[in-house]
DNA sequence: TCTGGGGTCCTAGGACCC
DNA sequence: TCTGGGGTCCTAGGACCC
């Protein structure tokens, strides 16, 4: 049986959003983060004061403004956050070092074998010394949720919060369970909570009695399997540093649904060349690339397109996702809400050129090219030394 | 008043190879 | 000449998380 702590940063946006201003945002009690009252964006992070009024994340921001007009909206602190969420993670590290970075607000910790270490402390006392010392290193306020799960270790935070710590003691996983919706459990989203409900399906104890094969014949061999242990606490317990990520992407909603394949090739081409620079600045090649539209009636539309050569210049990435733009245009050509632009299947720099070499024999032109890819890496130079708008894009395409 | 941006994982069908 | 099964890769879509 292992001992999880599951940390997480109360309403971290807000915190961090007031940190960062002390005299403007630092004085808001009615504070909501992300997005800007007449745009299309959403509440990143509301403060607890709004909650009272019925504001919460991922709401439309213009909506929150009408359930709490007197609240203050400021953009994400991107900068403060990370400096918090990395000086939050090493506090943590100096508690254990199985620390597992879950998201920018939120930490897994084992403490499995540190017993002897901690004279024999309860789970609960480490974790209010955990608590103490991020708040005094960082001024970040954290919840934990203890438990031998990470599932129980996730809703035990969430039971926690506000600056709370809850521990579920083992052999108590089940009865714990009992108090939450199905809604509550971590990889029930609003699909299946739905679909569960309308099998009559809505708390946990509405769940809990029900063979597994009957789950299995309901949802699934996979998902019915998986719900009947969830229900009973019963899931992962291994703590484990995060892979390196698999993709990047960048993709922007507009003011106003684009029209023309003209507009949208434009903001194409500004997030192609942010994703590139993202995919050199981390030392590695793509062989995937995906181009996103989201149409007005937000159905969602993909293509993409893998090659045997990896890549990493502006010019290449650009040219084949235009070409995936271009065949999601002629499948379906209405008004555009959104694009993105993504890169997966990496290699580091290196094997692409060691791809490339074991290439050189074959008929097919090369996508890209050392000049394309020193033209990129000059373009990088000049971004770092006079910022991004130093760059035209024309000029950094090699084709001005 | 509609509904962000950055990710991960899963599924399912078809191509292709052995 | 007809038949098949398994494994892997690719593509598209979608659920989900913070």
């Amino acid at each position: 049986m292992r001992r999880l702590l599951l940390v997480d940063c109360d309403q971290f946006f807000v915190q961090c959003a007031r940190l960062a201003d002390p005299e403007g945002a630092g004085r808001e009690r009615l504070l909501l983060v992300g997005g800007t009252p007449e745009g299309r964006g959403v509440v990143t992070s509301a403060s607890y004061e709004t909650r009272e009024f019925g504001c919460r994340s991922a709401m439309p921001t213009a909506q929150a403004l009408r359930l709490c007009p007197e609240a203050t909206v400021v953009p994400v602190p991107r900068a403060m956050c990370g400096v918090k969420s990395r000086a939050v993670r090493e506090v943590l590290k100096t508690f254990t070092p199985l620390v597992e970075a879950a998201s920018i607000d939120e930490a897994y910790l084992d403490l499995t074998g540190t017993e002897a270490l901690y004279h024999h402390e309860s789970l609960t006392a480490t974790a209010r010394r955990i608590q103490a010392a991020v708040k005094a290193e960082t001024d970040i306020v954290v919840s934990l949720g203890g438990g031998p799960t990470r599932v129980v270790a996730k809703l035990a935070a969430e039971r926690a919060k506000p600056a709370g710590v809850h521990v579920v003691e083992p052999g108590g996983e089940a009865e714990f369970m009992l108090g939450f919706d199905l809604r509550d459990i971590p990889g029930v989203g609003p699909v299946l909570a739905e679909r569960l409900r309308s099998m009559g399906l809505v708390s946990v104890p509405d769940a809990v009695g029900l063979e597994e094969s009957e789950l299995e014949g309901m949802l699934g061999a996979g998902r019915g399997s998986w719900l009947y242990h969830r229900l009973r606490g019963r899931g992962s317990d291994v703590v484990e540093p995060r892979a390196p990520a698999k993709s990047i992407s960048r993709e922007e909603t507009f003011p106003r649904d684009l029209r023309t394949d003209e507009e949208l090739e434009r903001e194409l081409m500004a997030l192609a060349i942010r994703v590139a620079s993202d995919l050199r600045r981390q030392g590695l090649r793509a062989r995937t690339v995906t181009v996103k539209i989201k149409d007005g009636d937000f159905r969602s539309r993909t293509a993409s397109r893998t090659l045997d050569q990896p890549l990493e210049s502006d010019r290449a990435i650009l040219a084949i996702a235009r070409e995936l733009l271009a065949t999601l245009r002629k499948r379906r050509r209405t008004g555009a809400r959104l694009v993105g632009v993504g890169v997966s299947h990496f290699s580091t720099g290196e094997e692409g050129t060691q791809l490339v070499l074991f290439d050189a024999g074959d008929t097919a032109p090369a996508l890209e090219t050392d000049r394309d890819r020193r033209l990129s890496r000059a373009a990088d130079e000049l971004r770092e030394r006079f910022g991004h708008d130093a760059i035209r894009p024309g000029r950094l395409l090699g084709d001005g």
